[in-house]
DNA sequence: CGTTCATTTGAGTGAAGTCAAACCGAGTGG
DNA sequence: CCACTCGGTTTGACTTCACTCAAATGAACG
């Protein structure tokens, strides 16, 4: 993918925790491998800013929004977490954001406590730990220069492409839109109707299609990508 | 400090890997904090874009402003490290931002690979590993919260306030600007002409006092903390 | 088939950007 | 000691991109 290092809103390639590959520690991770999961409906929270920190959740289906909320209403999405995902990691006592499924989701429940005890007693897993933060951070960082400095156009663009290059379901060239516009606005530090001109801008260029408002062809990835910036 | 969510551009309590406190393993810590001093001018890149992550560096004088530079001149500041805290950290091969001075500083050098291959032995060490990119993580998030939503002036606003709450240095209620205008702008998601302007209005204000254009004294900190939203 | 929620489209406004010039303080050298 | 330069900052005039308000359209569902 062209202008790989742009990701937005999402983790290059999610905040593993599981050991990749051989590792001596596999059987450690295992264990929080194995939480009850939860189903939440579609604009339910998993949690909400202020909640005391008790479990870390791994996305199994689904997408979750984070989202920290002002007084006022305005609303800044953090990132999009999709399966695969952990949210919830880092070390204050409560949550400092919202996670709130934008379709209906999946997750499975791992306990914060158990996890940080077992991994100040286990390097490998504190490593990963360690690593999946820094996976978050770089995606975060990332979606920041997009909001500070680019226009809509290349943020709209820059975020299809994180999109398509992530979601590796179906078909090469088609991504799923599984959250409102509101969603994607509020991920970009855009208006809806700046997001839904702005899909319609690359519509007449023939450089995406959309289906059913959330299928999204991509036509011609290369003119895309010139759209996304660097 | 009211609003205390609202770190701009800066950790919480800066990203300190040394153990706090009691700690059974403050040797191996203090292992790490003995490289070697660099002296950087205002200006000078502490490393750039693109290489290789040799090193960790604390920040043990002045600002180092951590940013990423788009092709066409456009650059995005995600945070400035002030002494105490740590640039370099994370788990690429390569670093993916730039590291300049803004005004004359002094890092000291640790190396990456000593530090990461102790950390896999170390569960403490690897834990304060994730708690100091944690912290980094909550701040690059605050400030992308802030250059999503906010107006000039309650980025402006929140700035000052993060600042004054950070550099504990002298008095109460002055705060130090060790960078440029230009600086300010790429880490707010603003122009020159903005910044100044923004500033000029407190002035005009009576919300603070500016002495020689780096020195910022605070009339009024309700009024700035109201100005900065929530 | 009407209600509801989400999206699209249109018209007008405004906050911040651009371009340009003036200002200011710190060095430097005549 | 003053004139000149130079980088940085401030101020002014004008423009523009994205926002706001408002209405029309479309999709989903009981």
């Amino acid at each position: 993918m062209l202008g790989a290092s742009q990701v937005i809103g999402a983790n290059s390639h999610g905040a593993h925790i599981a050991a990749s590959a051989a590792s001596s520690s596999a059987d450690t991770a295992d264990r929080f491998e194995r939480g009850t999961i939860r189903r939440i409906e579609a604009k339910e929270h998993v949690f909400c800013d202020g909640d005391p920190r008790t479990h870390v959740f791994r996305i199994e289906e689904g997408v979750i929004a984070l989202s920290k909320l002002l007084g006022d209403g305005r609303r800044q999405i953090i990132e999009f977490a999709y399966p695969g995902d952990y949210i919830g990691l880092g070390t204050l006592r409560e949550h400092i954001f919202d996670a709130q499924a934008t379709c209906p989701a999946k997750v499975r429940c791992l306990s914060a406590a158990a996890l940080e005890q077992e991994a100040s007693r286990d390097a490998g897993l504190a490593l990963r730990l360690y690593k999946a933060v820094s996976a978050e951070l770089a995606a975060a960082r990332s979606l920041l220069v997009s909001v500070g400095q680019q226009s809509a156009m290349e943020r709209l663009a820059g975020f299809l492409l994180s999109l398509s290059a992530r979601a590796s379901d179906a078909e090469e060239n088609v991504v799923k839109l599984p959250m409102r516009r509101s969603d994607i606005a509020d991920l970009l530090g855009l208006t809806i109707e700046t997001v839904s001109r702005t899909i319609t801008k690359l519509r007449t260029m023939h450089v995406i299609d959309v289906v059913r408002g959330t299928e999204v062809h991509i036509l011609d990835s290369d003119r895309l990508a010139e759209l996304a910036g660097q």
